[in-house]
DNA sequence: TTCGGTTTTTGATATTTGTCAAAAACTTTG
DNA sequence: CAAAGTTTTTGACAAATATCAAAAACCGAA
């Protein structure tokens, strides 16, 4: 718990009372690799806050499981189209390595919002960074080759690399695994 | 200025005091069809409103212009990343069309944070929709075929097709100018 | 209205990436 | 440790898309 406000107050750093109040909203959750944190079909009314491990977030496509996203220590995970609009995920959770994550319900962090302006300015500043990293990868989707963005994947977060199977990887960067293969072979 | 703020309670109902309050810092422009609302290089210290008109936002890549994004009426309008960093943009941004807007710097609107949670808490559901509409954006880029995004195009956003060169859709869509005519030829 | 410029389309060809199938390299576990 | 399963690599080929060049269509201003 003292990670998750550290890390909150690197962010936006709140009040004391702020800090109390977060706390009593948060709930521990453990969890095994494989395990799911969601499934697809269910509406995603937690913001989860991941203090160790490793998830990923995938759904299916002609039988394909697409894995467009990960989480890693640190990272506020959920399923931002459901949490934000209520309807069900499309997409699935699945822990790729056991994890510790701190789960708040929309409706407590909701009411956290009313009691302390400076929460929801915390929220603001996030949606602000998690924003430029989404266009960030929005713009490498769209404008860059298969091999520049693995290139780019080795120098801004090799860590990927290291915990997570290259079926997965290859899917995050917009790859057949074949592809990123070979591409890995020039290396 | 009506305009505005009928389309920000329709976002989040907002008192009239703060209602009364943003009037004030909100500042009146009228460009021309190819006026620079930014130019790449300078640090964008402002958020407009787009009340009538349309642009684009683009960057130059080997002498080639890439348009990424386009604006329209009610769309709020900026260089997201330079905004949020302050770091110099990357991109420009340049009118389509005659156009009118509204811009409130960086500066006032953090303070207009302070004065009123409210105002807050519209800006932290705007960055919401606009996260959710982006990421189907990345969605579109990085799994859909080219001319299953042109469909999408022709479905979602018809009125792009009806007010944009087909040079800019083409990367706006993410493919070559080309394949954008004969996909079009297959209608 | 017509000339000059821009935008869009068409054609030929090259490049990138995907697909399917099989082999090789790893992992797990009994 | 060995069999079974899973993940990764390799090969041959197909499909999608890009590139370059030129023609056609469109547009705006003298």
């Amino acid at each position: 718990m003292q990670h998750l406000l550290t890390h909150i107050n690197n962010y936006h750093p709140l009040s004391a009372a702020a800090q109390a109040t977060l706390q009593n909203c948060f709930e521990k959750i453990t969890l095994s690799k494989n395990d799911y944190l969601l499934g697809e079909g269910k509406v995603c009314k937690h913001l989860y806050f991941l203090e160790k491990g490793a998830l990923r977030g995938f759904y299916n496509l002609d039988g394909k499981e697409i894995t467009h996203w990960f989480g890693f220590e640190n990272d506020f995970v959920t399923s931002f189209h459901s949490f934000i609009t209520g309807e069900p995920a499309v997409e699935n959770i699945q822990l790729l390595e056991g994890s510790v994550l701190w789960a708040i319900s929309k409706e407590q962090l909701t009411e956290l919002f009313n009691l302390h302006h400076e929460i929801e300015r915390l929220m603001r500043i996030a949606y602000e960074k998690y924003y430029i990293r989404l266009e960030e990868r929005f713009v490498n989707a769209q404008f860059k080759t298969a091999k520049e963005r693995y290139e780019n994947l080795i120098q801004q977060t090799p860590h990927i690399l290291e915990r997570v199977p290259l079926g997965c990887i290859a899917s995050y960067l917009g790859i057949s695994q074949e592809t990123l293969s070979r591409i890995r072979s020039q290396f």
